[in-house]
RNA sequence: GGAGGCGUAGCUCAGCGGUAGAGCAACGGACUUUUAAUCCGUAGGUCCUGGGUUCGAAUCCCAGCGCCUUCACCA
């Protein structure tokens, strides 16, 4: 991609090398590379031991007299540079933070000066020497050493605005990750919460296990796959829609609690709470259920709120989130009740509401009608944490029923902000019932239409015996959105689905 | 997939029918305590792509591509 020119105009100076006018910004740098070359050093650098964090450094005092000033060692990317004759401020930064570091003449020595004569905007250097502070009062690195540790061949954005455009950084996360303070902390803090996540379900005995992503089936959800192909075996199979399937398997096998924090692949549209690929943590308890799972769900999203600082009022847009325990619990029924005004049984009344929506509801299921309506009028409500619990059972015909209720499935859905962010159930643990309800699911439906699948192998596993068990599935993105205050999911996962260029 | 918006220098943006602009970055020069350093000088463009209208298009129109917003779809 770099342009060289060879232009007949060539410079009238003398005496020293002048750069081309029309020469490309990227081959000055590549000059310059090879002028640190020609000073016997190393453009792309070399192991920097024991270097310390910048915000480490920047927490020692600086009010020493010269003489007395701690010795430091540093190493990051150039930010800024403020020349001044014989002496030079550089800024550099690390993930910790940022720190001016000063070269004078005197010094750095004389192949130090010459390669400070070379350092652009975005190389990468280690520097040694004494911490204080300027005349300015600016706490600043004065260095005697100084390591050159990679070239950046590329100039880099604007050291004042930065970087705006959504599709540029998208598209040059690492360089949105130096540029926009925002990203970095965001990243700190899914890492924080994935971490705290794991170290929770440890704490509680689970076990973390990896299933396979490559499916020959893609079970578990109502989503459409994404195919692939294995050219020895010549078949095609599916990335994972879902992980429930063998986690399940690994219930009949003895592990009574298992989780898996992972991947999972659906092939559907795009916005700003979808990505195609998305992380989902599953996990399963043997001889627990749905309750269980509150109290589990609670437990892991307080821990990881704590995490977080400790602050359990979170902003989220313009609203705030009280993560305090315990949460609500509410039956689906006692609020569609209260939010659309009619009884979730009475028939006339929810077909009298769906009109005033203009929502047709000939020929379709009470139910369905039923849920459309608490989407509609009741789900902006639910700014929780609140657990909504005890769906209509037609809603969800793989869960367990409730005792007693046969209308009842043991099932909740977490909403915080509106948002569904966890979904839990009893399982279903019977083979006959779940067989039937799989071909009822599937019946009359063409292969590609279907997005529920009929898993074969699934239902043999349970005719060996699952225990009773509680089930969790909860949307880590969506979580980590909450807990950051970021309104995007493209935000909070580092490389998103984007259209190639 | 529908509707709307955006796409101009490496980055951030202005220009919206009459020679392509600014700040930062870059290049040459001055300056040993600056901090968005300053000062003097220089260079930098497929105005997203392709058509059309016009004497003349970055600008107006059409199509395409990409991104954003929103709706639809989505356990």
């Amino acid at each position: 991609m770099t342009k060289i020119h060879v232009s007949p105009g060539l410079s009238t100076r003398e005496n020293h090398t002048v750069s081309e006018p029309t020469e490309s910004l990227e081959s000055s740098r590549s000059e310059k590379l090879g002028k640190i070359e020609e000073l016997g050093l190393d453009p792309w650098g070399q192991r920097f031991d024991d270097h310390q964090a910048i915000a480490a450094i920047r927490a020692l005092p600086d009010d020493k007299p010269d003489g007395q000033r701690p010795r430091v060692k540093a190493a990051g990317r150039i930010m800024q540079r403020r020349g001044q004759g014989k002496t030079v401020f550089i800024d550099i930064w690390d993930w910790t933070g940022r720190v001016q570091v000063n070269m004078g003449q005197r010094q750095v020595g004389e192949q130090g000066w010459a390669l400070t004569q070379l350092l652009d905007l975005g190389d990468l250097i280690g520097v040694e020497g004494a911490f204080g502070k300027t005349r300015m009062g600016e706490p600043t690195i004065f260095v005697e050493k100084l390591t050159f540790l990679g070239k950046s061949l590329l100039p880099h954005p604007d050291k004042w605005s930065g970087m705006q455009d959504i599709e540029f950084r998208l598209r040059h996360r690492y360089l949105d990750l130096i540029y926009n303070e925002d990203v970095l902390k965001r990243a700190r803090n899914r890492v924080k919460i994935i971490r705290r996540m794991r170290s929770y379900l440890e704490e509680k005995g689970f076990w973390e296990v990896d299933t396979p992503t490559l499916q020959a089936v893609a079970a578990g959800a109502a989503a459409r796959p994404f195919t692939t192909h294995h050219n020895a075996l010549d078949i095609d199979l599916y990335l994972r829609i879902a992980l429930e399937l063998p986690l399940k398997r690994l219930l009949v096998g003895g592990l009574e609690k298992v989780y898996e924090i992972g991947r999972v692949f659906r092939n559907e549209g795009i916005s700003n709470k979808h990505n195609p690929e998305f992380t989902m943590l599953e996990l399963y308890q043997a001889y627990a259920n749905y309750e269980t799972m509150m109290d589990l769900t609670e437990g892991l999203i307080v821990e990881c709120v704590k995490d977080l600082g400790g602050d359990m009022v979170l902003p989220f847009g313009d609203k705030t989130i009280e993560f305090t325990p315990p949460w609500k619990r509410q039956r689906y029924g006692d609020l569609f009740k209260e939010h659309v005004g009619v009884s979730i049984d009475a028939v006339d009344g929810i077909t009298k509401a769906a009109q005033t929506i203009c929502f047709p509801t000939q020929g379709k299921h009470p139910d369905v009608v039923v849920h459309h309506l608490f989407e509609e009028k009741v789900e902006e409500h639910l700014i929780g944490p609140v657990f909504v619990h005890d769906y209509p059972a037609s809603l969800c015909p793989l869960t367990k029923r409730k005792r007693g209720e046969p209308n009842i499935a043991e099932r909740f859905e977490l909403y915080i902000h509106g948002m569904e962010l966890a979904n839990a159930y009893t399982e279903l643990n019977d083979p006959v019932t779940q067989e039937a309800t799989f071909r009822q699911q599937l019946a009359g439906l063409p292969e590609e239409e279907s997005m529920a699948k009929m898993d074969e192998d699934f239902v043999r596993a349970l005719r060996h015996g699952m225990p009773p068990a509680g089930g969790l599935g909860m949307g880590v993105d969506r979580l980590i959105m909450l807990l950051t205050n970021t309104q995007s999911i493209r935000d909070v996962i580092l490389f998103p689905l984007l259209r190639p260029q």
